[in-house]
DNA sequence: AAAAAAT
């Protein structure tokens, strides 16, 4: 809820008086969190030494008098009182009294602190735009908005301008030249394109700028329920992290505010990511006892711990529960890591009840969410399903359609709906239009994935020999390092079991790595994936939850371990590496097992020119018709990852779709159908092809 | 058959 902030402020002091606990004309910021608290009976908050520490959390807001916390809540007091002029035009006039940016966490610290010592700043600019000249796009629909060639060809507006200028993202990839103008546009849009090609921002820029732009929602008084105006689903629980965290960057300083709920813990339990360098640590020497420890983040308050002779760890004050922080101080891990599961509890319900404009959630979480009447659905203005195929097949379809269908979520047509994934099955496609209405199908081809970024390898190894040939593999990569960082291998198992006994037998073999699985808790998880993207340990064993839309940067080899039945996982795996226009490499090991997946392996790297050895050649002759990815629905010819299927003879089977009354009758994506009606059903292949 | 996603 954008003015949520600014609401509650001004809310709690029109209201004084009303409710004993408002405050009465007070002069000091009272944070949202410890506003209409049951009253306590005092409120020693800083001063009092250790035995602050065990008091609840219950602060009263009046007992403050403007000096507690320092000079930050009189200077933001301030400055809304000279800003008064704010506002005018259509940009940043959200959030009326009290500026909410005041206390909005940098998202660029970490990485403007951390990369520009460890990496060129010429390497770290992201994406390499030479790799993206010459990608063949595709577009189907009615009146299909032209694309552009600049950020500044659109009026995304300042704020979120800014935040491009921050990414030091020069110009958009083709998936945003032509994505953005697409939904700014107002259409639903289901697009075809490589994760790591920039497509978190394609959905995110025309959201935030839709959002900055639309009227205020209102807030309902009383009510804990949030109403968020967009929302991201995402199929694994570090994509949504992620993609929240990106978000969060694109958001910065505009007034719109994301939140991410997942599961993995009990919601009054959710833990928090602390990122390193991100909060200094200042030992306050003025209070009785040096044990008390107030965290800052530059000139914000974050909060105050007590930290016991015994090293224990209690929160006294915590103000800003936020969830982007790894360690609070270099060589203090150990404390962090004790601090953060009792400091951050219920951090995921407060967060949300500060109010959202932008959640990031996983479906399991959201359902729950929906069911407790934490947040309704009813203002979406904008849905977003990232790996939307993944997300609407047969394991999560009807949790989708609960959230979509069966929710306070606004029709299709009231709302603007956008489907992203690197592969777009027919099937998926027809469920998925479902959600839509009269939308543009985009695809652009893949991009620093299956073609030219990503040498692809395959060697027939039995199942027996499969970690010698490991072996020999990431001692090769040992020796490799870019930018004097180790490379990165990725490796991927069939099974949660294979993947712990596969870590185990790496790092007995001295080679330092983990795993990340469904199996793992959500903390192991979590810390699996920073151990990796640090290097500390090299070498990542992952089950399929790792293998979609995750960005590791470095990353140098993706090994297919086990192959995947599919050749869309397939696809998704590799692009694991080859990001952002860089090379990488993907080497698979291949046997009588992998039979099925001949036939689409062998075309799959046909179409990326890479070479195919004779005795694949030879399976994928034997058998054609392999079962999984062998129907052989690469479709749209080569270097694109699907084609809109409207556009297939079979979408008109039974009377032309009028009946989905979604798709803006015919016209526009071509006259090619008509004739529909014999072949009926999934998996007739030729229509694909 | 496996994996993922709420507790």
């Amino acid at each position: 809820m954008r003015a949520s902030w600014a609401d509650a402020v001004a809310n709690a002091e029109s209201s004084a008086g009303a409710a004993d606990t408002a405050p009465r004309r007070t002069n000091s910021y009272v944070p949202p969190h410890l506003r209409n608290r049951p009253q306590a009976s005092e409120a020693p908050v800083v001063g009092n030494g250790p035995s602050a520490a065990r008091l609840p959390s219950a602060y009263p807001p009046q007992a403050s008098t403007g000096s507690r916390w320092g000079a930050t809540p009189s200077r933001d007091l301030g400055r809304s009182g000279l800003d008064g002029g704010r506002g005018g035009g259509g940009w940043n006039t959200r959030g009326g009294g009290w500026d909410r940016r005041e206390s909005e966490v940098n998202p660029f610290f970490n990485e403007e602190e951390s990369s520009k010592a460890i990496f060129d700043v010429q390497e770290n600019t992201g994406i390499n735009f030479d790799a993206y000249e010459d990608i063949p796009v595709e577009t189907s629909g009615e009146n299909v908005p032209p694309p552009v060639n600049t950020f500044a060809e659109i009026d995304l507006g300042e704020g979120l301008n800014q935040n491009i200028k921050r990414c030091k993202y020069v110009k958009p990839t083709p998936v945003q030249r032509h994505a953005i103008p697409i939904s700014v546009a107002g259409r639903d849009l289901m697009a075809c394109a490589q994760t790591g090609s920039g497509k978190t921002a394609a959905f995110c820029f025309p959201i935030i700028c839709g959002i900055m732009r639309g009227p205020p929602s209102q807030r309902q008084r009383g009510s804990r329920t949030v109403f968020p105006v967009a929302l991201i689903l995402s199929p694994t629980r570090e994509l949504s992290i992620q993609i929240h965290e990106e978000a969060r960057k694109f958001s910065y300083q505009t007034g719109v505010r994301a939140v991410v709920a997942y599961g993995g813990a009990p919601i009054n339990q959710q833990v928090l990511i602390l990122f390193p360098d991100f909060i200094h640590v200042f030992k306050m020497q003025n209070f009785i006892g040096t044990n008390l420890v107030m965290l800052r983040h530059t000139d914000q308050l974050v909060c105050l711990v007590n930290i016991d002779y015994n090293g224990s760890i209690t929160p006294i004050l915590p103000l800003w529960p936020f969830r982007t922080v790894r360690s609070f101080a270099k060589g203090k891990r150990e404390i962090a890591l004790a601090f953060i599961p009792i400091f951050f509890s219920q951090i995921e319900l407060r967060d949300l009840e500060r109010g959202v404009d932008i959640l990031v959630a996983t479906p399991g979480r959201l359902v729950d969410l929906l069911e407790r009447a934490k947040v309704s659905l009813q203002n979406i203005r904008y849905l977003a399903l990232d790996e939307a195929d993944r997300m609407l097949d047969m394991g999560f379809e009807p949790q989708i359609r609960r959230i979509v269908e069966q929710m306070d979520m606004p029709p299709p047509g009231q709302r603007q709906t956008m489907l992203f994934s690197a592969t777009f099955p027919k099937a998926i496609q027809r469920l998925a239009s479902d959600f839509l209405y009269n939308y543009i199908f985009l695809a652009v081809g893949r991009v620093g994935s299956s073609t030219d970024l990503i040498v692809q390898r395959v060697e027939f190894v039995p199942d027996s020999d499969k970690r010698s040939y490991l072996m020999d593999l990431v001692h090769a990569e040992k020796t490799n390092e870019t930018h004097g960082k180790q490379a990165l291998t990725l490796v991927f198992v069939e099974t949660k079991k294979g993947a712990d006994s596969l870590e185990h037998w790496l790092c007995m073999n001295g080679f330092p790595a983990t795993t990340i699985h469904g199996d793992r808790t959500q903390q192991e998880r979590e810390q699996a994936l920073r151990s990796f993207k640090s290097g500390v340990t090299p070498i990542l064993v992952a089950t399929d939850v790792a293998a979609r839309g995750l960005d590791i940067p470095h990353v140098a080899h993706v090994i297919n371990f086990d192959l995947p039945n599919d050749i869309d996982d397939y696809v998704h795996r590799i692009g694991r590496t080859g990001r952002a226009g860089k090379t990488g490499l993907a080497t698979a090991f291949f046997n009588e097992s992998n039979i099925s997946l001949a036939k689409s392996l062998s075309e799959l790297m046909q179409e990326a020119k890479q070479e195919v050895p004779e005795w694949l050649a030879r399976y994928a002759l034997a058998r054609p018709y392999g079962s999984g990815g062998g129907r052989s629905r690469r479709g749209g010819g080569p270097r694109f990852g699907g084609r809109d299927f409207r556009r297939d003879s079979n979408y008109n089977r039974g009377g032309g779709g009028s009946d989905h009354g979604g798709y803006g009758g015919g016209g526009a994506y071509g006259s090619s159908s008509g004739q529909g009606g014999g072949h009926s059903g999934a998996g007739f292949a030729s229509a694909w092809d």
